[in-house]
DNA sequence: GAATATTGGTTCACGATGTTTACTTAACAT
DNA sequence: ATGTTAAGTAAACATCGTGAACCAATATTC
């Protein structure tokens, strides 16, 4: 009797498990894929390629960046960033000056064209984001923005958990 | 004073969005960038490259599928299915048979080993974000999930709105 | 029923993203 | 001085993807 109790009970809990994690599945799917779009949108807007501005982005605060730096910044290996430079140069979005303390340094800076590219593209992903929370009431934007720190805290969780 | 009063209440509401969708844009950089490393994880795990794998798991329900219905699931160009599907035909874990009412058409299916390959993929990512689920008390997946369902539907308004 | 679309699929040329390996040049350390 | 480490570049390769041209088979239309 209570064996049988006890059987429904964790089988409804796996079925809810079950639905959740595959709601949860479907449901990360549809947001990473709308981010896919979107930054082939701002790509096609700004008829630049998307790694190229990744990496205007990345000049925010700082005046220069060393092709290390940007690197390490976008993940991806030093040969690439060569790649990525010669496509900005080339837009006359950026420039490469001789550090004058270490001739093997190249540093990297926005031209005044690139600064406005730069702007304007964080200013529309700003308006982006800005309407998606208009999107949502007030109390609902908190709430979103708390439950997606929470999902990222887990989602760190798990990848540890992995290794 | 009165208008002293208000000026300062729209800019604390300015900064307060301000703040928000910076978080929120920080937030969903994170998420999808966990979600990146989890499909390049599993493409290295399964030695399969990632969209051959994305592939596989169409086979979720069909026993068959065309090369057109699979260019629609994976929104992609029909060229770019011939090259997946070659990819999985090489590794045998999948083959095609012409379809006996229309020549044209080719019906792709799993074999045997393509058939575990999918299950055992399957199996794993169902497996992690069960252990995503775990990392939450319950109370909380039902809100998070809630939340995830709010966000997607915002982010589709905004989608719209942009055309 | 023959001429004319339309459809499903392949091929080819191209471009973007990225890695790995090897190489050059410059700085640093003993 | 010399050997090691660091920054950047270059070449070869793999993957993902599009678009246009094309072929063969089915549908449509007169």
């Amino acid at each position: 009797m209570l064996n049988t109790m006890n059987d429904q009970e964790t089988n409804s809990i796996d079925v809810l498990m079950d639905y959740q994690s595959q709601k949860l599945e479907d449901l990360i799917a549809e947001i990473v894929q709308c981010c896919k779009e979107r930054t082939l949108f701002l790509s096609k807007k700004f008829d630049i390629p998307e790694a190229e501005l990744r990496c205007l982005m990345l000049f925010g605060e700082e005046r220069y960046l060393t092709a290390k730096g940007i690197s390490q910044k976008l993940d991806v290996a030093k040969s690439r960033v060569t790649k990525i430079i010669n496509g900005l140069v080339q837009k006359s979005l950026v420039e490469s000056i001789d550090d004058p303390k270490d001739a093997r340094i190249k540093l990297i800076g926005l031209t005044s064209k690139g600064q406005r590219k730069s702007r304007e593209l964080s200013d529309v992903t700003k308006d982006l984001h800005q309407r998606l929370l208009l999107e949502l009431e007030p109390e609902q934007r908190k709430m979103v923005i708390a439950c997606l720190e929470i999902l990222r805290g887990s989602m760190e969780a798990v990848k540890n958990q992995m290794v």
